[in-house]
DNA sequence: TATTGTTATACTCTATAACTATA
DNA sequence: TATAGTTATAGAGTATAACAATA
C-alpha cells in the first residue's frame, strides 16, 4: 500500500480521533488498576466470551478476542485454575481444545455484575441523565471499531 | 470500608458499565496493536501531556498520566532515547528533573496527528454522521471517566 | 526528616518462533 | 504435509519496595 492518496479528506475527524485514542487508552489503564483480586480485564474479557460463545474451541476463542493462539493458552489456563472454565480435548479431533464456563464462572460472572463495576458505577452516578445516554448511544459504536476486522 | 451499602440502587447502569468495560479494553487492545513503531500509546500519551502542560516536572508528569514515578521515568527515558524530549535538572532544586517537548517531539507530533491515526480514521469513514456526532459527544465522558480521582 | 526521583524486582499481557501431537 | 495448540522467549507497561540525592 503506497502512502496515503490525497488525504484532504477527514480534516475535523482528527480531532475525534485523537480524542479518542487518548481517552480510550487512559480510561482503559484506570480500568486495569482496578482489576478485582486476580481477576483481570483481560481475563473477564475472555470469560466473557466463553460465556457469549458457549464450548468454544480455543483458536476460536482468541479470533475473538483478537489474540494469538499462545496468548489465549495462558488466559485459559489461569481461568481454569481459577476453577471458572472446564477444558476438555474434543473426542473426535484430539488436537481440538474445547472451553467451556463451569459452575464456578458463572458465579463469579454473576457475581462481577454487581461488584466489579462499582468503579464506573460510582462515576456514572455523577451523570446527568443526558450525559448518560450519550454515553450509551456511543458503546456500539465502540464496539464497533474494537471489533470490525482491518480493511486491508 | 465495610461491603456495600444497600445497593438496589444502580440497576440499568450495570449493563452500560459492563459493556463500556469490554468494549473500552477490546479498542484499547486494538489500538495497541496499532502501536507505530517504537511510540506506543503509552508514549505517545506521555508526550501529550509533556507537550500539554510545558516544561514539567516528572512527578506532575506521573501524576497528569496517572502512573506511578518509576513507571513515568521509564517512559520519559524512552522519549528521551527517540528525541522527542529533554530532560534537565532543575537549578533551584536539583532533586527536581524537568521534562521539555523538544524540536523531535514537537515534529513526531505534528506528524503522528495526520498519520498515526489512520486506524480510527478508516474506520470513523464508514460512521454516518450521526454516529460520528454520537462518538463526538461521548468523548468528553470518557475523559471525565479516566481523568476523575477516586471518590475515596 | 521529608521529598524527588531511580533502581531492583515482579507480574500481566502480548507477540513471534519453534515445537508437539494429531489428522 | 497441514492444523491445533503449547512451550520458549522477549518486550511493553505497570506496580511496590528499597535506595540515593537533595532539601
Amino acid at each position: 500500500m503506497p502512502p496515503p492518496p490525497p488525504p484532504a479528506s477527514l480534516p475535523t475527524d482528527a480531532d475525534v480521533v485523537a480524542s479518542l485514542r487518548l481517552g480510550v487508552m487512559r480510561l482503559a489503564r484506570r480500568l486495569r488498576q482496578q482489576a478485582d483480586g486476580d481477576v483481570t480485564p483481560s481475563l473477564l474479557s475472555a470469560l466473557a466470551s466463553v460465556e457469549r460463545l458457549g464450548p468454544v474451541t480455543l483458536g476460536d476463542l482468541a479470533a475473538a478476542e483478537r489474540v494469538q493462539p499462545p496468548t489465549m493458552t495462558k488466559l485459559v489456563a489461569r481461568l481454569e485454575d481459577l476453577g471458572f472454565v472446564d477444558r476438555g480435548a474434543d473426542a473426535r479431533d484430539r488436537r481440538v481444545v474445547r472451553v467451556a464456563l463451569s459452575a464456578g464462572g458463572r458465579d463469579y460472572i454473576a457475581r462481577s455484575r454487581r461488584r466489579k463495576d462499582a468503579y464506573l458505577a460510582r462515576r456514572l452516578e455523577r451523570f446527568t441523565a443526558g450525559e448518560r445516554a450519550a454515553l450509551e448511544r456511543a458503546l456500539p459504536l465502540l464496539e464497533r471499531l474494537a471489533g470490525e476486522e482491518p480493511p486491508s
